[in-house]
DNA sequence: ACTATATGCGAGCACCGCTCTTGATATGTT
DNA sequence: AACATATCAAGAGCGGTGCTCGCATATAGT
């Protein structure tokens, strides 16, 4: 359908410039030269259209990530790229960030078809587990802590090569740990929590990033 | 101001059900059984109304996390008690964590009146440090990360007691990472993305969550 | 040629933030 | 007491939003 093409190209153009709950059909249908209530020939409602631009987000991001860094053969190295790759992406395109891991738009609720998307950069950091063989454990993790993990030690769909994993149940805990704090510390730039506390130059703030990465390629105990 | 204070606990009670993008001045104004224009005497726009929200927010959750913790003696409960103090707080009111944490609202700068009570609980992170005086150094911690974050340290208004510290600049960058963690852990179980990671019973939540703040404890070296 | 389906348009509804004019009610001053 | 002034609220209205519905047209299938 290359006119729902034209729409999803359109409303990410408008992303470029204005936040995710700002997005406008009726601005998209302009964009387009056409009818706003044309727009609903294509797509049900606004929600639906942000549906599909939050799986076309995820899937960029994870392309440009892997892009990056497949061919990057040292763990820690590759650990980093993965870091470095979603940072930069981030700062690229802020809003469409913000899309995927900023507040949820008001009464939204992610369908099945984004969750796999969403998990294709958590399977890069999964490969790397499963390449480095991790088995250090950390004091913190207890039978309990294993016990909550469950759901996702077991889904396999979603997660690749979960079934065959040799890394521990405590590595895959510090592998999320690291994931979140990647997202969570590219949203604290990005959402202007960083103001007085890093510096505001590009190199202070990538500077503290990697300073991050290193400290969570520690923890997880690669390389 | 009695018709001010009326009017942010209406929009905060409208916070309860609904997003801050979809807070709506008429909404309000109806709330108060008044004109919308009305609201307008009292508050110059919507995004000044969102401020104050803003403030109160930050404020209400430091009093809350504060009375909560500051009896604990032993520093490593009182470091996990703080975390779970916040996360508590963010779940109890979901829509006002995402105000201080979530996206920025379209076009939003945050001005200088929040700054201050959003330091607030980081202060409290800083007076365990400095309780603790913590002396470990990390690896990765280098010059250049510590010239990063000069900002920070040399800024003694907002940041309590940073003057007179007997931490080390490491410590403080750890614990700043240890802040930047709690609050993207949260945010990633409030917006949904630990959906088929974590159980999704309270108590595997809170079991994961527990985890990550031991880990971090023994990140920063306390206790 | 006739029907059926697909696609687009425009008017319209209810909501939004915000402004401006008008009017009522206090308050203070001579 | 009478007037002037400042304060507050209301209502209409502007341009914007998501979305629906009826109508027109174009294309395709038989």
């Amino acid at each position: 359908m290359a006119i729902l093409d034209a729409i999803t190209v359109a409303a990410n153009q408008q992303l470029l410039e204005v936040g995710p709950a700002d997005l406008s059909v009726r601005a998209v249908a302009r964009e387009l030269g056409m009818a706003s209530s044309a727009i609903y020939r294509y797509v049900s409602s606004r929600d639906e259209l942000l549906t599909l631009l939050i799986i076309g987000a995820f899937d960029d991001m994870a392309d440009v990530v892997e892009a990056k860094t497949r061919r990057v053969a040292d763990l820690r190295r590759r650990w980093k790229a993965i870091g470095l790759a979603c940072r930069e992406w981030a700062l690229d395109e802020p809003q469409r960030f913000a899309l995927l891991y900023g507040s949820p738009v008001a009464g939204y609720a992610a369908p099945q078809d984004t969750i796999a998307p969403a998990t294709r950069i958590p399977n890069l950091l999964i490969g790397i587990l499963q390449e480095a063989k991790v088995e250090t454990t950390v004091p913190a993790f207890s039978a309990r802590v294993a016990r909550s993990l469950k759901p996702a030690l077991s889904d396999v769909n979603t997660w690749a090569s979960l079934s065959t994993r040799d890394f521990s149940d405590s590595a895959f805990a510090l592998g999320l740990m690291a994931w979140a704090h990647v997202i969570g510390s590219i949203s604290f730039e990005l959402f202007g929590h960083r103001h007085n506390v890093v510096g505001d130059s590009m190199a202070d703030r990538r500077a503290y990033f990697e300073f991050e990465l290193d400290v969570l390629a520690d923890l997880m105990g690669i390389d």
